[in-house]
DNA sequence: TGCGAAAATGAAAATCATTTTCATTTCTGA
DNA sequence: TCAGAAATGAAAATGATTTTCATTTTCGCA
């Protein structure tokens, strides 16, 4: 559907490599930055911030490019915005606390091991999970 | 309508009827006629064709209010949209379909422990959390 | 090197779910 | 009965995302 996308598809003929277009680049690095989710409007901001010419259109087409090349992951924040992240950041979770939005990562071993187990007893394929923990952190 | 009379006399056995308003068993009762999950937009659809007057911002407000009372769940779609469906009355979380939409419920003494272990783990206290799995299910 | 086609770009408009505003109606309890 | 509170919903506002479309850039090839 996208440009890239069948231009991608064309080209993979013979090799899983092939290049990015310029705004491509450009998010790629600034996820890299972030280093974690970021939406958006969010990686749009810092764009400019960081002087890069990129318009907000050209971020999202982008985002859907890298996302459908597997090259992004798409989640939602609970506000159903959109978040994205760089395929292969470690996957963690999150502790944040109510009062004060402070965050901890946490690392998640058992959950990875409960998602596995619960999808594969119901015979789902492809699955990815969501997880957080909310609460009162030690100095509110 | 006779769907929204069952609901009452069933829900009048939990204390959560004495804080319901007209609306909110509307909304109810369509949920219990779909019996799945649902988008505001379709709920009120539904409640137009069924001949209820209700608004659509009423139809917000109303899950709005029997999501935070725990009666109903909110999950989102992929393009983000909210979903709402009613709830059994236990904690539980969900394992969701991405191409169809089709959910189960499921136990999870295990996220349970994990998350209490975290929460501890870093001092914090009066702990919630979400915890969602999305796949693709056998039939698709 | 130059040209025409294809791809990329982004500003502005459109879309669409959701929220807010606010005036009106309905309910409640003294 | 009546004033204040709660509920309602139409219309406007919001905000993320998509679409449109005119312009610019890149690419393939002679
Ligand atoms: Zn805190
Ligand atoms: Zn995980
Ligand atoms: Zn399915
Ligand atoms: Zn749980």
């Amino acid at each position: 559907m996208s440009m890239a996308m069948s231009m991608v598809t064309r080209k993979i003929t013979t090799t899983k490599i092939d290049f990015m277009n310029k705004s491509e680049v450009k998010v790629i690095g600034i996820l890299e930055r972030v280093g974690g989710f970021a939406s958006a409007q969010e990686l749009y901001q810092l764009l400019q911030r960081n002087g890069e010419s990129i318009g907000l259109t050209t971020v999202y087409r982008s985002l859907q490019s890298l996302v459908s090349d597997k090259i992004v992951d798409q989640l939602r924040r609970e506000d159903g915005e959109a978040i994205y992240r760089l395929c292969g950041d470690s996957h963690h979770h999150h502790l944040v606390c109510k009062q004060c939005g402070s965050t901890v990562e946490i690392e998640g071993s058992a959950i990875e091991r409960w998602t596995k187990a619960m999808a594969e007893e119901h015979g789902f394929r492809e699955v990815g999970h969501t997880a957080e923990i909310f609460g009162i952190c030690p100095k509110c």
